[in-house]
DNA sequence: TGCGGCTAAATTGTATACGATCTTTTGCGT
DNA sequence: ACGCAAAAGATCGTATACAATTTAGCCGCA
């Protein structure tokens, strides 16, 4: 499929299989939005849906809470996660803090084709963005943050690729709840311009367009605190 | 106990109760070198030493393959990682990419009675490598990282902390595969040096210093590759 | 009517059981 | 004696069953 989602597969054949695709589909879910911040996942209810017994169910949902996508209590159940506002902003430093340094290491060891799998990355992207629906949208949530995974794995560093793939899928999660603007798209030309930056290697400017990026994304959101997540504001209003 | 160690709760109530001890008790075997890298870890043997079930002994093995300290094989077993020297190489590549970050994050929200802390850990450190004893060594050995966790821990990135407990404990066990020396205390004076430079907020002395300290790690690893792992070598001797 | 405690339902925590797959050993044939 | 094949053993993969905890509903009482 997309070259960003077989990034992750570090552990490749160590993952029992069951588990393994139960764990991806959810965070498919999560991440394209369609399992909404703080929906319940019942072990039970997992295991149905897929067709498989609670133990695989929870083995999936244990993996997702590894990652921050799903937060489990003790005794009372799993929930998509809902990112505190605190969170949400480590989360964006986190970015702000790897991003430039994987960016400085793709563009050193970066070739020809990988910068055309960029740019056809970008057309992609552009492509989904003028088209209409629901699964566009979705298509194109996963299309802006493969951008940022693709790097990562022409770094050539697996393990800050593991990292990212977390990040971005808990972006993810943070835009869903507290993004403004009705898509990130805003950001895709930024997406243009840092790959214009490496072809001419000038990384220095790479990396303040990327720095520059993610806070872009991060000024978007409205970082406010509800406090009851729901309660008195819909009286209030 | 030791501040670094409650650095990495960043689940707490999440997990539960059963697997998250084991998995506890057998990072701490692995980082404080009780356990060799390629060790076999079958889940009937950690059930039986821990007097759980192999539901139990499985998840926990299952969570340290998460954060890459064993290998689990299809229908073969788990195996304490026994880090390829590539892999070794990509982790301080990403330690390198990494630390310098949490450093000034952490130089910059660091507090009069944290450098002390600081200077506390120092001290300690001190006083294990004049002391003698495997026990001692070991306690070396997690003190050594410990520094690295606990400026991690005062960037207040939970995230990043966790990241960087990943790499800490990968790291001990690279150097227990390829190190030379007998111990990383080579570095010692090091962290002591980025203190002091923490302390006149001499930020990018203090930055160079870490990333030299890492560099000097690094340096002392012998990343040969070996092929029979030790089946003709013992007779070619 | 409102509050407190009690019981029952639902859900997770853990253990055990059975089936599948890989490894090793054993035995046969050459 | 060597190599290959088949069977035995070990270990993991998954499902089911039971125990513990939490949550929600209900009834009685002030």
């Amino acid at each position: 499929m997309n070259s960003a989602a077989n990034a992750l597969q570090q552990t490749d054949d160590s993952a029992e299989t069951g588990a393994q695709q139960i764990r991806d589909a959810i965070r498919d879910a999560i991440v394209e939005r369609r399992l909404s911040p703080g929906t319940k996942l019942s072990e039970s209810d997992v295991g149905n849906l897929f067709n498989v017994s609670r133990t695989l169910a929870r083995a999936a949902l244990q993996a997702l809470s590894y990652e921050g996508l799903v937060s489990v209590e003790k005794n009372r159940g799993a929930f998509v996660a809902y990112p505190s506002p605190d969170e949400a902003r480590q989360i964006f430093a986190a970015r702000r803090l790897i991003e430039p340094g994987i960016l400085r290491e793709a563009a050193a060891r970066i070739t020809p084709s990988e910068i055309q799998h960029l740019k056809q990355l970008l057309l992609e992207e552009s492509r989904l963005i003028t088209e209409r629906g629901q699964t566009a949208r979705r298509a194109e949530i996963k299309a802006s943050g493969d951008f940022h995974l693709t790097l990562a794995s022409i770094s050539g560093n697996t393990i800050m690729q593991r990292f990212m793939d977390e990040l971005v899928a808990r972006s993810s999660l943070v835009i869903a709840l507290y993004g403004q603007s009705t898509i990130s798209s805003c950001g895709h030309s930024e997406h243009g311009d840092i790959v214009s930056a490496i072809e001419r290697r000038d990384l220095d400017h790479a990396c303040h367009l990327m720095v520059h990026h993610i806070a872009h994304i991060e000024a978007d959101l409205d970082l406010r605190e509800r406090k009851g997540q729901g309660l008195k504001e819909a009286f209030d209003l």
